[in-house]
RNA sequence: CGGGGCGUAGCGCAGUUGGUAGCGCACCUGCUUUGGGAGCAGGGGGUCGUGAGUUCGAGUCUCGCCGCCCCGACCA
C-alpha cells in the first residue's frame, strides 16, 4: 500500500465521478487496488457497497457511533433530514384525522406478557430495567420495544361505548431493541419511529385503516423521498408478532437489496381481546373492538441514503433536503468583480427567502473545488457557481447532483424559477430510481428461473406463490439469502402455477435479498 | 450467539529481535491563492480500545473484557 496505488485511486475517482468528468488520459490510469477511504474520499461504492454505506453515513455528518453498542448519535445534518421526514409524515397522519400523544418508555413485564405470540416474539430483543437506583424492582420493566400492551392496558379503561370509537392515536418515539446485529440508521438497538395505533367498531374499517396508512407510507417513500416502492402483504412466517396480517412497502438500494421501509398490521381482536378491551355496540352487546398498528422509523434515512447515493455521496431528493440549493461564490481578490460575486450572493439570498432552503457557503481560505465536493458529499440538489466570468453576463452556473447536469442560467428571475427546478430535481431522482428497480425486476416461473434471476447481480423477483410456509421455506433454500418480501398488491397470478409446487397461485410474490 | 478480521492523533496508516511513538491528509496561525478536494512557513493534538499479567522495561508478548466490520444463526 504505497502512494502510488493511492494515486490511482485519485485518478480514478476523478473519471468516475458523476459531476467530475476529466481528461481521457486519467480514465487510462489503471486501477489496481481495492479502495480504502482516505480523509478525503470515500470507498467507492463499487467496491464495498457496505463499507460506501458508513463511510457516507460518518463523512456527511449524518450520524456517528458512541460507545454504547448499537446506539448511534444522530449529527445535526442527518436530524435535520429526520425532521423533513418526520414533519411530512406527521402532516399525512394529522391528514387521516390521527391525534399525536405519549405513552411511557417502560413497559411493566406483566403488561407485556398478557399477548403470547406478542411476547415470543419480542421477548429476544427486549432490554430490561431491573434497579431503581439502589433498590431492586419487584418487577421488572421493559424499555418498550412497541408500544402495543401498554397502550391496551390504558385504552381498556377509556373504550365503553361504541361512541369512543374510533380511537385513532399516534405516538413519535424511540424504541429499543436488542438486536445481534446493528447498522447505522438500518437497525440500531435504539432508534426513533412513530407507532400508530387505533381500536375500531368493525373489521371493515380496520382493514380500511391498514390500507390507507400503508398508502401514506408510500406516499412519504415516494413523493417525498423519492423511492418507489413495491406494497404488498406478508407472508405468516414474516408478519409482526400477534398480528392477523402484516402489510409493507418494499424499496430497492441501488444494490439491488430490498428495504422494507413501513409497515402496517391489522390485528383482528387478538389484542383487544388479550388485554380486556371492551365496548357496548349500538344493540348493547359488549364487543372487542378491531385493531391495527403501524410504523416508520429511521431506518427510512438509511434507505434514502443508500437508493439515491453514488461515489461522490449523498444524493437527496429536494423535498427533505435541509439544503436545497448550495451557492459557491467564486472570489477572486485581485479582481474588481468581488462586489459583483458578493451582490449576487444576497440577491439571491433575499430573493429566496421563504420560499427555498438556499445556502450561500462564504467560508473563507478554501477554494470552490473544495466546497464542490463537500456540498455534493451531503447531497444538496442544486448548485449555483456564482463566479465573475458568468456574472460579466449576468449569469451563474447551475449543477444538479442527481446527474450533474449543468447550465448556464440567467440570475435575473432565478430565484423564482428555483422552485420548478427543484421540483425537476425530485422527479430526475424518482425516475432514476424508478428506472432501476424496473431494470432489476424480473418476473420467473419456476425455482430454476429463480436462481437465474440472480445469478448475476440481485434482483427483484416476481413469481406466482401459493402462499403455503411450505413453498415459501423451498423458495429460501432455493437461493441464498433471499426470500419473500411480499405479496404484491399491484399483481395476481389469477390461476397461475406457483413456482415451487406447481398448484393454482392467486398472489405474486415479490421475492428479494433484504437488508 | 458461532466463525473470521480489525482497534495506534479527527480520517487513513507505519511502528524493526520488547527500550517510552511517527507519516499523509484534516485542524490552528500568518501570507499568497480561489471556475473541481491549493502553495509556503510555523504550530497544536496520542494515558497506543480497556483491564490484568509476563518483564528492569509493553504499542509490540499472554489472557480477559469492550467496540467496529464481514459471513452465518436470530430478528420486525
Amino acid at each position: 500500500m504505497g502512494s502510488r496505488n493511492h494515486r490511482h485511486r485519485i485518478a480514478l475517482r476523478k473519471t468516475d465521478s458523476v459531476l467530475g468528468r476529466t481528461s481521457v488520459r486519467e480514465s487510462l490510469v489503471p486501477y489496481t487496488q481495492v479502495s480504502m477511504a482516505d480523509s478525503k474520499h470515500t470507498t467507492l461504492q463499487s467496491e464495498d457497497f457496505d463499507r460506501w454505506y458508513v463511510d457516507v453515513v460518518r463523512r456527511a455528518e449524518l450520524a456517528d457511533y458512541t460507545p454504547i453498542k448499537g446506539c448511534m448519535v444522530i449529527r445535526p445534518y442527518g436530524f435535520a433530514l429526520w425532521e423533513r421526514t418526520r414533519d411530512a409524515l406527521d402532516a399525512m397522519i394529522k391528514r387521516t384525522g390521527h391525534e399525536n400523544m405519549y405513552f411511557p418508555l417502560l413497559i411493566p413485564e406483566s403488561y407485556l406478557a398478557k399477548e403470547a405470540e406478542h411476547v415470543k416474539g419480542f421477548a429476544p430483543e427486549v432490554a430490561w430495567v431491573t434497579q431503581g437506583g439502589s433498590k431492586q424492582l419487584e418487577e421488572r420493566l421493559a424499555i418498550r420495544p412497541t408500544s402495543e400492551t401498554i397502550i391496551c392496558s390504558l385504552y381498556a379503561d377509556w373504550i365503553h361505548s361504541w361512541r369512543d370509537l374510533p380511537v385513532l392515536i399516534n405516538q413519535w418515539a424511540n424504541v429499543c431493541r436488542w438486536e445481534k446485529r446493528t447498522r447505522l440508521f438500518l437497525r440500531t438497538t435504539e432508534f426513533l419511529w412513530q407507532e400508530g395505533h387505533t381500536f375500531h367498531e368493525t373489521e371493515v374499517e380496520a382493514a380500511a385503516e391498514v390500507d390507507t396508512m400503508l398508502d401514506c407510507y408510500r406516499e412519504m417513500a415516494e413523493e417525498w423521498l423519492a423511492m418507489p416502492v413495491i406494497s404488498g402483504r406478508k407472508t405468516e412466517s414474516e408478519k409482526f408478532a400477534g398480528a392477523g396480517y402484516t402489510l409493507s412497502i418494499e424499496a430497492m438500494m441501488s444494490d439491488g437489496w430490498a428495504l422494507q421501509s413501513g409497515t402496517s398490521h391489522y390485528f383482528g381482536r387478538g389484542f383487544s381481546k388479550a388485554y380486556g378491551i371492551t365496548f357496548a355496540d349500538r344493540d348493547n352487546n359488549l364487543q372487542h373492538p378491531f385493531q391495527t398498528s403501524w410504523g416508520l422509523s429511521t431506518r427510512i434515512i438509511g434507505g434514502l441514503i443508500m437508493a439515491h447515493g453514488d461515489d461522490a455521496g449523498l444524493v437527496l431528493p429536494p423535498r427533505v433536503a435541509p439544503i436545497q440549493v448550495v451557492v459557491v461564490p467564486i472570489a477572486r481578490s485581485h479582481e474588481a468583480e468581488g462586489g459583483i460575486v458578493e451582490a449576487a450572493c444576497q440577491r439571491l439570498e433575499r430573493e429566496t427567502s421563504g420560499s427555498v432552503r438556499l445556502r450561500v457557503d462564504r467560508r473563507e481560505g478554501i477554494r470552490p473545488g473544495e466546497k464542490f465536493a463537500h456540498w455534493e458529499l451531503r447531497g444538496v440538489p442544486l448548485r449555483i457557481t456564482a463566479g465573475p466570468r458568468d456574472l460579466a453576463d449576468g449569469n451563474v452556473t447551475l449543477v444538479r447532483r442527481v446527474d450533474g447536469e449543468q447550465s448556464v442560467e440567467p440570475l435575473e428571475g432565478l430565484a423564482a424559477r428555483l422552485p420548478d427546478l427543484l421540483a425537476a430535481a425530485q422527479r430526475v431522482t424518482f425516475d432514476r430510481a424508478k428506472q432501476r428497480l424496473d431494470d432489476r425486476s424480473v418476473d420467473v416461473k419456476d425455482l430454476d428461473e429463480l436462481k437465474q434471476a440472480f445469478e448475476a447481480r440481485p434482483a427483484f423477483a416476481s413469481a406466482p406463490f401459493c402462499n403455503t410456509t411450505e413453498c415459501e421455506d423451498q423458495i429460501k433454500a432455493a437461493v441464498h439469502a433471499v426470500g419473500i418480501r411480499n405479496l404484491r398488491f399491484d399483481r395476481s397470478a389469477s390461476g397461475a402455477p406457483c413456482l415451487v409446487c406447481a398448484k393454482p397461485s392467486q398472489h405474486v410474490a415479490l421475492i428479494a435479498r433484504a437488508y
